[in-house]
DNA sequence: CTCCATTTAATTGTTTACGATTTAATGAAA
DNA sequence: TTTCATTAAATCGTAAACAATTAAATGGAG
């Protein structure tokens, strides 16, 4: 038995559950680092990443931002109502295309930028890394994200 | 306004915002790969790495099995019941010191191992990934965790 | 034009995860 | 020995996330 296994199949397993492992852990710590820093906000880390988004290009349908941010509508929606409640943006169905539902910034949610913009969360420095380190790993963290089937 | 940051804080941000954005998409993604190679055994990846660590050591408390996964009890609690349910494992209250549950193998949960060994979970293969980088990726996700407030 | 496949959001159900609190047991200090 | 701080697990409430399904709109093939 096991002989349809190459020889270091095992060895590669191992690798690749300390690999998954270690992402799922680092993810979750460094979401960590940064909720005291959203809360006064009033934002989660997934309401932060959709504001960021937003703030880079406003006035687009939910399935553009889910794109984005890796998310599909079963956790957008919830999260867009939510946001929209707080007055940050606003849902609207296209005219164009009544299937799209448009979200765009309000003033209040504009103005949350500047808010955010303060916010200290030097993780590098936290994390004692260099800037090297920091750029090399995000190369390595881009290349591995294009390969995930979006 | 904005004086007291250093001329690169905003640079530095970008990078922060970057890196555990990231971070946060591949664990999803890698986790999503490994999905359809557990459910046919019964597990989830929560499920799967909580084996991994019994696989390694049995007959240990709560606490640290989740020192070991970086969960706390919340988590753990509902999750370990629901393994004893499926027949994977048991958990007991110790008896030399009775605020500890130790939780521990049942034969049907070692018998799992040898299913899970099966799995082809060859993720560095399919991020086309060499093992020297795949190797030096583990190191710094490692010293990033040891930084983690575990 | 009609029919059908595709696309977009929303919905439903389940799992995951954490913070905060609660309860019980332990151990140390007075 | 009594009291109190600490520790371990469980519980509760909330947020996240995905799979699968549903409903409505669109666009293309015939």
């Amino acid at each position: 038995m096991n002989e349809q296994l190459s020889p270091n199949a095992s060895e590669r397993m191992k690798l690749d559950n300390q690999i998954c492992f270690a992402f799922y852990v680092c993810s979750k710590e460094i979401i960590k680092k940064y909720r005291p820093l959203l809360t006064p906000l009033g934002l989660t880390y997934t309401g932060y990443i959709t504001m960021l988004a937003l703030w880079e290009e406003d006035n687009i349908p939910v399935k553009t931002l889910g794109d984005k941010l890796y998310l599909d509508s079963g956790t957008l929606t919830p999260l867009l109502k939510k946001l929209e409640s707080q007055g940050f943006l606003k849902r609207s169905r296209s005219d164009i295309d009544e299937r799209q539902v448009i979200v765009s910034l309000t003033e209040e949610g504009r103005e949350l930028q500047e808010k955010a913009a303060a916010i200290p969360g030097h993780l590098i420095d936290s994390f004692e890394m260099d800037t090297e380190q920091a750029l090399r790993m995000i190369d390595t963290l881009r290349f591995m994200m294009d390969k995930a089937p979006c």
